[in-house]
DNA sequence: CTCGTGACTCCCG
DNA sequence: TCGGGAGCCACGA
């Protein structure tokens, strides 16, 4: 196996596993990454990704279940990409871990 | 090499 | 309940 990849690289590759209907939080992808407690490298690294098109980044949110970018920067879609994946949030616009919360098979990685 | 920036996370009061 | 602050590291210039 390489690691030669960028970060950039293993948390895109990460964020793909992430299956439909389904979010993790920025610090889960890092972990999944193996580069735990970088969860902030992660939201860079999605933000600075050109595959951005190809990668689930609408199934990343923070560790409170809610999205973190801004309302003037994407997040009325990442909302509505959710929802139409079928994800529901509450009346705080929160995602319920217990019911869509991603979590991989140690054999993912 | 150093500096600034950031779609994060946790601890405390 | 809510907010502020600090720590973390990658990338570009």
């Amino acid at each position: 196996m390489k690691k030669a990849i960028n970060f950039r690289e293993q948390v895109c590759a990460v964020v793909r596993k992430i299956p439909r209907g389904r979010v993790a939080t920025y610090g889960q992808i890092a972990a999944m990454a193996g580069a735990p407690g970088r969860a902030r490298q992660v939201g860079w690294a999605l933000h600075g990704s050109s595959e951005k098109e190809d990668i689930p980044w609408h199934r990343v949110v923070n560790y409170k279940g809610k999205i973190s970018l801004p309302k003037h920067n994407g997040y009325e879609v990442q909302l509505a990409l959710l929802k139409s994946e079928g994800v529901r949030f509450d009346e705080q616009e929160s995602i319920s871990f217990d019911v869509f919360g991603w979590q991989a098979n140690a054999k993912e990685l």
